[in-house]
DNA sequence: TTCTTAATCAACCAGTTAGTTGATCAAGAG
DNA sequence: CTCTTGATCAACTAACTGGTTGATTAAGAA
């Protein structure tokens, strides 16, 4: 009953469930950071943002690894997409609402002029 | 300082931080239905289906109409999309580090000219 | 009117989260 | 060795979350 992925995506949705995560995510898309560069343009502490980082690290949204003292972190993008694929799912399906959908449409070519979808898919 | 944008996105990625509301999601993505509907499939009570429901609503990402005495709710992709706009800022970025692409690479057919600097600003 | 159904409101409880401060660990530098 | 830097660990508090039960509102049906 428990899917195992599913655990991951709570981790995840929920790490970016906090404007501060979501800060760190921006900015280690320009590359990766140590605790203190990524602390610093918070009032927060340093202990603070380390947690911070934990949660990320636990929804495998970043990576650690060791230079010397600093365990510089780096974004993995992988984990991005895994939400981007769950949230895919959805936002198409109901054709009366949908607004701007250029980036999917090719990807449901398959799928196009009709609007009953059988999928026995069962996710989350 | 505080983007008044963040609180949404805060709501929205709190309220898919959890397998029972994403469910409701993904039934709502097949139709609208009222709160015993959705509860059907729980074993929690109807009163913690309709605090979900809550979440989601407060998020934006479903509304509530009126029906006699039922409330249908119906799935609002606008606000998905939302999510994936935000993430899409961030999930190709760092191109040294990606994984498996295939899904986005599509979606991208018309960004073909971004392509990798070798970390130009990085002591390793 | 009374009865049933659909759903919310109110109060409460247990567990978790985000933040703090202070101590500690690990790796160089002197 | 000692000292400094980078980061984590430990303990604690305040606030929030997800769930419960019981009462209440709202709309029809009898």
């Amino acid at each position: 009953m428990d899917d195992p992925g599913d655990e991951l995506l709570d981790r995840a949705f929920l790490a970016l469930a906090d404007p501060a995560r979501r800060r760190i995510i921006a900015r280690l898309s320009r590359g990766p950071a140590t605790v203190n560069e990524l602390a610093e343009p918070f009032e927060i502490s340093k202990q603070a943002v380390s947690k911070h980082i934990q949660v990320l690290e636990q929804a495998q949204l970043v990576t650690r690894t060791r230079d010397a003292q600093r365990r510089p972190v780096h974004l993995d993008p992988a984990r991005l997409e895994a939400l981007t694929a769950w949230i895919d799912q959805y936002r198409l399906v109901r054709e009366g609402q949908f607004r701007s959908l250029d980036a999917v449409l090719k990807s449901l070519a398959a799928d196009s002029g009709k609007q009953s979808h059988e999928s026995a898919k069962d996710p989350s």
